[in-house]
DNA sequence: ATAATAGTGTCTATTAGACAATATCCT
DNA sequence: AGGATATTGTCTAATAGACACTATTAT
């Protein structure tokens, strides 16, 4: 019979990568760890506890850390260098969680930047209030990942629309691909290959409260 | 101070799903479990110790279960259900390692299908010998899994050719896509496709030994 | 010479992008 | 009316795929 119990066992993370898209630019929900043991900013984190799966680890620190429910998440990939946290060995399995802004309102969110273009990968700076933030363990090449892995997925994929409330115009979807690709977009040619994916409906209602001609607001279409 | 003791902790192993592509069909190293305490067959895998980075562990278990070096792997995902494994809680980071046959010779090897289309996930199937394998623990999905990510990942990465000899023909390369996408490819766009990605380059060398017409050998440019 | 496979040329359908023009709505 | 943005139309470049053809080599 297996011994699980032979060796001693490493402890096991989950982390979350909360993202979101507020005026143009790409966020994440920082915690400030000033203080702490391990000082710097940090994805918002806990432990599994051996009675609980991933996808419950990942629900219980979205509910207990930041209040959220309901919110989508996906796996992003698993970070096990053996000195990346001094306080011990940890393994930390990473999900990516995006969500409408409006829902994180309050929460400290800082702007996530990389300094390379397309899907290269490498670090990501996370700037609040014009400042750079010291990112504590191996969290700056976590969030090069995430970004990598958005732009990767982002044309073929619902997450630009996880970004964005349930209805949205053709713009704010702009405004988010723009965000996580660092780069400019035609309008014209870009609303021709959203509206080609056929993943989205328009609803016939339209936005209130702009300054100037309202835009149609689009929805999801439900799976399929 | 940070108790990380405080709550039982989960074991966590690797387990290796080791790909290659054989005679037009694609196949996975499988181990048989029979008369184990979880019978069935299972992707060889080990547990992560306290003292080794994941892929430190990938190496070790590549070389002393398999006696294998210097393969590509790269991570996949990780599973954690807490039931997924009989003998207890298991969070299993799974990598994908891809080498060509002739370094597997002599090893079982099953042949991987699917019985869904395109990248739209579900589980595999492992057959040996004309019958379907037992799959221990969530092998089944795993192997799933492993098949769309070779699917996503082929035409603009390396994976088709981490399959292949370090120079192949283009017939080869269409071979392992073509095991790897489960239909069929016309050559001519085939051919182009793969050489204006510009990732090979033709070595002035030809195949010896076939029985007709000797193809040109082609080898991966080296990174730029 | 023949069989079998390697490799090329041409055409078409689809897609992505640039640019210009028109439509609509708020102030 | 005027200004700002939404939306549409047309054109072009790049790409993917189908198909027919030529080239080369072992037997």
């Amino acid at each position: 019979m297996l011994d699980l119990d032979k060796y001693e066992k490493p402890s096991v993370a989950i982390d979350l990568a909360i993202m979101t898209v507020v005026e143009g630019r790409l966020k994440a929900l920082l915690i400030d760890r000033a203080g702490d043991d391990v000082p710097g900013w940090a994805l918002p984190g806990g432990f599994v506890r051996i009675d609980q799966s991933l996808d419950q680890t990942v629900q219980r620190v979205l509910a207990e850390k930041i209040g959220l429910q309901n919110i989508h998440f996906e796996q992003l990939a698993s970070y096990g260098a053996i000195d990346r946290d001094p306080r011990g060995r940890v393994i930390s399995i990473v999900y990516l969680a995006l969500c409408p802004s409006d829902v994180l309102a309050g929460q400290p969110l800082a702007t996530i930047r990389v300094d390379w273009a397309g899907e290269t990968g490498g670090p990501a700076r996370a700037i609040l209030d014009g400042t750079d933030l010291k990112l504590a363990f191996d969290h700056a090449q976590i969030l090069g990942d995430v970004v990598k892995r958005l732009r990767g997925k982002l044309d073929y994929s619902r997450v630009g629309y996880a970004l964005l409330p349930a209805k949205f115009t053709l713009r704010e979807v702009q405004e988010v691909h723009q965000a996580i690709l660092g780069r400019e977009l035609k309008k014209p040619p870009f609303r021709r290959k959203l509206l080609d994916r056929g993943m989205i409906v328009p609803t016939g209602e339209f936005e209130t409260g702009g300054a100037y001609r309202p835009a149609e607001l689009y929805a999801v279409k439900p799976e399929e």
